[in-house]
DNA sequence: AAAATAGTGTCTGTAAGACAATATAAC
DNA sequence: GTTATATTGTCTTACAGACACTATTTT
């Protein structure tokens, strides 16, 4: 065994040179991707999940995922893996991280780049299917600390398959970190929302309120926003419309 | 092909419910890693590169890097790579992204995930040799913006193998990034240092000086430092020598 | 004493938190 | 008018930048 393992490590380390065809033959890890895709409902972060029809953990909920193909980049199979299991293309994705453990698959050596989505709770309405569940996520600890984090759907908290729910606290880690100085909120709101509404996905991200003065004035100020003259009428005075002012199109625009 | 590559790309993606050892046969990507190793060299920051002995790129400079083992983790790898090609053990090394584009690697197809570790200099001097070489680290761009970044030995520019400049930049992009709000600064430093030369570390990672009063009374306030007591006489009053301390070891600890 | 660096004290501008005051809609 | 939310204005506090001043060493 430790024999075969030197043996099998040595003439893979000799392919420095070259990678011809016989020596992809050599056991070499699988290379997968998941994707955390995230939304906001009903104020709280929720993250699609699928039913796992087949072993390991069948049945249970498991992150969108699918192995890399030769001729894919990591990033095209992840785009490929939102577009073909989620329905969804052109929304924000980023690497998250690259979980690489030796027992984190039982079929075998896989190791997985993580990638997370961030999408409006208006583009997941259509792609509603019986195997696909978008759970509420319950974040147990404050602040960027880290850790892991609960899932619940239909009253229910769900286990998740794999180490994925390693990987949906790592994304939640990495948004709460990100949403303070990246322009990522806009993602989970609409193409036009308010400045109540850009408050509360900072809260539910952040996971504590806010305050909401200097929350007003900090977006103000730093011109991410363009006012776009409407407003939207609530139960009492109506509130103006925003939207979110591309880094690149900082001028105005023709209305 | 497009027969070819369709029939593969099926057969890898029906492995949903298993990986039977004839299944790796199909072709899958190869798994690397590649370690961005930053110090701090008169006032300076400087990567560790080592002179490629065989093709591609035989002759060129590159990032030390090895291809990861079925039976190791990726990080596990990461590390033996730092202890294999560069003699170090136990120091700062952390994930840094996953580069998966198609043509990075003229051999094949190779994914590579990138760590960067950070040590202070006096850790450098033992493992001095003919290829390797620590080249000095030019940043052509401010603040963390990225983008490729320029390296130096012996008075003359390098061209890096692969795409192993462009994990360099997201290197010295991250470790901008995040000296300002953790603590990195701390790891290019010997164990006990002054707050001229800790305020030397973060000029030199972000490229432009910083407020000299401001960041003693930060650093102070922080509580990350522990005065050591000792004071180092350099050509006039001397400075005043502090530690790191660590998060666990908040209290007072043995002298 | 002169020079050079370490460290302290103070003033100022900026921005966030707190909170009061005003504006605009539905009812 | 009353109510509820949106928006503006003001006061206070915290902290970074700037700078003057003091302290401690070598020469």
């Amino acid at each position: 065994m430790e024999l075969a393992a030197e043996r099998r490590t040595d003439a893979h380390d000799a392919v420095d040179e070259e990678l011809p065809d016989n020596l992809d033959r050599f056991p070499h890890p699988h290379l997968a991707v998941d994707v955390v895709l995230l939304t906001l409902q009903a104020g709280a972060l929720h993250v699609l999940l699928l039913r796992r029809a087949n072993a390991p953990f069948a049945g249970a909920y498991g992150l969108p995922g699918g192995f890399v193909h030769v001729d894919e980049s990591v990033a095209g199979a992840a785009e490929r893996v939102l577009a073909t299991k989620c329905g969804l293309q052109g929304v924000f994705l980023e690497q998250l991280f690259t979980f690489g453990e030796l027992d984190r698959d039982p079929r075998g050596r896989v190791v997985s780049v993580a990638y997370y989505a961030l999408v409006p709770a208006t583009a997941l309405a259509a792609s509603t299917s019986r195997d696909v569940v978008v759970a509420r996520v319950e974040v147990p600890w404050s602040g960027t600390v880290g850790g892991p984090v609960r899932t619940h759907a239909d009253g229910r908290q769900l286990r998740l398959a794999f180490d994925h729910n390693r990987v949906l606290g790592t994304a939640v880690q990495r948004l709460r970190g990100k949403i303070d100085y990246a322009p990522v909120g806009f993602e989970l709101l609409p193409a036009q929302f308010t400045l109540a509404d850009l408050l509360a996905v900072h809260e539910a991200v952040l996971g504590r309120s806010q305050n909401k003065d200097s929350f007003r004035r900090r977006l103000l100020a730093s011109g991410q926003l363009a006012p776009t003259g409407r407003t939207r009428g609530g139960a009492h005075r109506p509130a103006a419309l925003y939207r979110f002012r591309s880094p690149r199109s900082s001028g105005r625009r023709p209305a």
